[in-house]
DNA sequence: AATTACCAAAATATATGATATTTTTAAATA
DNA sequence: TATTTAAAAATATCATATATTTTGGTAATT
C-alpha cells in the first residue's frame, strides 16, 4: 500500500539504489540504459532521471557522452567513508545529547532493543538474514543523531552512512559480541548524556567495523 | 571552446544553477517544466534529469506529482549551513595541513594573493562587482581543503560551501577589513601549519560572516 | 608486431508527441 | 463561508526519431 502508492520513478530509483548496495549490481558495471530499460521496465528517460539522482548520491558515476556506471570501491575509499562518518555522528551525536528529551530517550531505547534482539540472535545463529541486521543498525544510529536538530545535519548523515551500509554489506561482516557491547554502551552513555564517553565508543565501533573489513578486502 | 564543448545538459545545468545560486530564481519558486522548456531552450526530458541532479545538490526541492521548487532559506538554515561548514573546513584543513607541502603552500599564496587584491579594491570601491569577489574567495577556501588528501571530504565541503555560497550572494554583504585580516591570518598560520590558531581563525571569520548576515534577513 | 586509420554497430544525448494521472484553479452550489 | 465539482494546467511516463559520440574490429601502414 504505502509502496505501492509512490511514482515509477521512485520505486526504480529505491530498487536500483538497493540493487548497487546490496551488491546485485556490482561496482564498475556500465549501466546501459537500453539493459536497465529492460531490467526494470522503465522507459529511458525515466531511468537517465533515476540515474542522475544516485550520481548525486555517489553510487553512481556519470561521465559526459559515456553514460554511468557504479561507482567503484577500494580500501581507501572505505577510510574515508568510516573517519567521515565518525566526524558527522559524532557531531550529531553531541547536538542530540544537548537536546535530549524523554521522547527521544524512549526512541533511542525502543531501536537498541530490537537491534539488540537481533544481533543475539545472530550470535546463536549465523544463518540469520543480514539484510535484516543491518535495517536494525541503521535505525539505530539514525536514532542517534535524529536529536540534533538540524535537518541538514541529519540528510549528511544520511549520505554518508548509506555509502558506509553499501560496504557493510558488499565486505563487511557481523563482528559478535564486541558490536553488541559497543551497541550498549553507546546507549548507556547517551541516556547519560556523557557526550565524551559515547564519542569515544562511537569511534571505537566504526573504527573495529573497518579493521574487520580489512581481511575481505 | 572549453564551455560550448560540454553537452546542452551540463550547460543548462551550470545555467539553473548559477540563477539559483545568485537570485535570479527566487526561493521557493516554481519550477514549472514548461515555463524552464521556454526559457532554457531545452527539452523537457532533460530539464528533468537537471532538477533531479540539482534536488540532490539541495538546491531544488522535488515533492512526489507536484514537481519541482526552488529550495527556500532561512535564518536557521543559514545558520546550520555555517556550523557545517565550519565543522567540515576545519576537518579538513587539519589534514591539508599534515599533509602540507611546497606546491600547495604555493597555490594557496597565489590563491590568497588574489583575493587579497580584489578585497582590497572593494574596500576603496564599493561598487566593484561582488561575484568576481566571491569567486575569489571560493578559489581560496578551497585551496585551503584542497590538501587533505580524501576525495570525500573535498566533496562534500563543495557541496555545504556550494549552498553557503548562495546566501552569500542573497544576503551576506562584504564586510571589509574584518575579512581581510581573518584571511590573512588563515593564510600566515596554515603556512606555520599551526592548525589550532588557523582553525579558530576559520571559525570566526564563519561566525562572523553569520552575525553581519543578521542584519539583512 | 605494433600502430594508425577507418568504418559499422552500439550507445548516448536530446527533442517531441502522446497518454494517463494528479494537482490546481475557478466556478457553482449548498 | 464552506464544500463540491468541473475544467484547465501540470506532472509522470513512455515510445519514437535523429544527431552525435564512443566502441570494437578490420584493414592498411610503418
Amino acid at each position: 500500500m504505502i509502496d505501492s502508492y509512490k511514482t515509477v520513478g521512485e520505486n526504480t530509483y529505491e530498487m536500483i539504489k538497493k540493487d548497487i548496495i546490496f551488491g546485485n549490481l556490482k561496482p564498475l558495471k556500465k549501466l546501459k540504459l537500453n539493459e536497465l530499460k529492460n531490467n526494470y521496465k522503465t522507459s529511458i528517460s525515466t531511468l537517465r532521471e533515476i540515474l542522475s539522482r544516485l550520481s548525486g548520491d555517489g553510487f553512481v558515476v556519470y561521465e559526459e557522452q559515456k553514460g554511468f556506471y557504479v561507482s567503484p570501491v577500494s580500501k581507501s575509499d572505505l577510510k574515508e567513508i568510516a573517519n567521515l562518518r565518525i566526524l558527522i555522528e559524532s557531531h550529531a551525536l553531541k547536538y542530540s545529547l544537548e537536546n535530549s528529551n524523554p521522547d527521544w530517550e524512549g526512541s533511542l531505547l525502543a531501536a537498541h532493543h530490537k537491534l539488540n534482539l537481533y544481533e543475539n540472535k545472530l550470535l546463536k545463529n549465523k544463518t540469520e538474514e543480514r539484510s535484516n541486521w543491518k535495517r536494525y543498525d541503521s535505525e539505530f544510529h539514525q536514532t542517534l543523531v535524529r536529536n540534533c536538530n538540524s535537518k541538514n545535519l541529519i540528510e549528511l548523515h544520511k549520505l554518508i552512512f548509506d555509502k558506509y551500509l553499501r560496504y557493510q554489506l558488499l565486505v563487511l561482516t557481523f563482528r559478535g559480541s564486541g558490536s553488541i557491547e559497543e551497541h550498549k554502551k553507546l546507549l548507556d552513555y547517551s541516556l547519560e548524556r556523557n557526550f565524551k564517553k559515547a564519542q569515544m565508543v562511537l569511534e571505537e565501533h566504526i573504527q573495529n567495523g573497518i579493521i574487520h573489513a580489512n581481511k575481505s578486502f
